[in-house]
DNA sequence: TTGACACATTCAAATCTATCGATGTATAAA
DNA sequence: TTTATACATCGATAGATTTGAATGTGTCAA
């Protein structure tokens, strides 16, 4: 996980509505077309109360940075949580600050 | 841990120099006044070569996600990661996003 | 007390982000 | 083919974020 990837991941992560489309995702309130764990945009769109543009930035930036994959299905698109991309990040983290119980370092 | 206590956390972490001072605070690369796991906030200026306000803005970022505790003795401030809110953030997660192998859920 | 130092705060400028309305594109239905 | 639907893209705008210069505050040294 290179750092400008660690990045994007948390940028996409530090916004309410992006947030909630993950919970959503990991949990999805089937409304109109979503069902098993494939969520369709226009579910994420009723979930946040945004616009359909604004709906589709942020399913961008979680694409982007790898924490959401999509597939496309005739006119609709499926969404699914990535979670090989939130395991990199908790590696990540684990490297960059000591586990709980250790001393950080002798100097 | 809340909603906004996750989101604080990820904006703090959502910006490259933040991110090297976190790197930084776990194997601090001693200068002037660091020590052991203590670091000072002037070194952390000089690490990013950037402003003693950029700096100091950063520094306040991360102190008020909680990612960093501060100690003031005399005129220096020592910071340190805090493991303890990295630890609660990793487990936000690990209710967000299914572990790697289960399936995420049957509808 | 005076001066130097470490850090915080204020202010303004530049940049980035989130959002919506309007419009474009691809697919399905009629 | 025509129309409707699902989603993307563009353009504009309001608000947030990053940054540095100037300045303030508290602490140590002389």
């Amino acid at each position: 996980m290179y750092k400008a990837a660690m990045i994007d991941i948390c940028k996409a992560l530090a916004d309410p509505a992006r947030l909630k489309i993950l919970e959503f995702l990991h949990r999805p309130d089937a409304q109109c077309c979503t069902f098993a764990d494939r969520v369709c945009a226009c579910d994420v769109e009723s979930l946040l109360g945004l616009s359909q543009p604004a709906t589709s930035h942020h399913m961008r930036i979680l694409v982007r940075a790898g924490l959401v994959t999509s597939e496309k299905h005739g006119r609709f698109i499926y969404y699914r949580l990535n979670a090989a991309a939130f395991a990199s990040a908790a590696e990540y983290f684990a490297r960059v600050v000591p586990p709980p119980r250790r001393p950080a370092r002798a100097a």
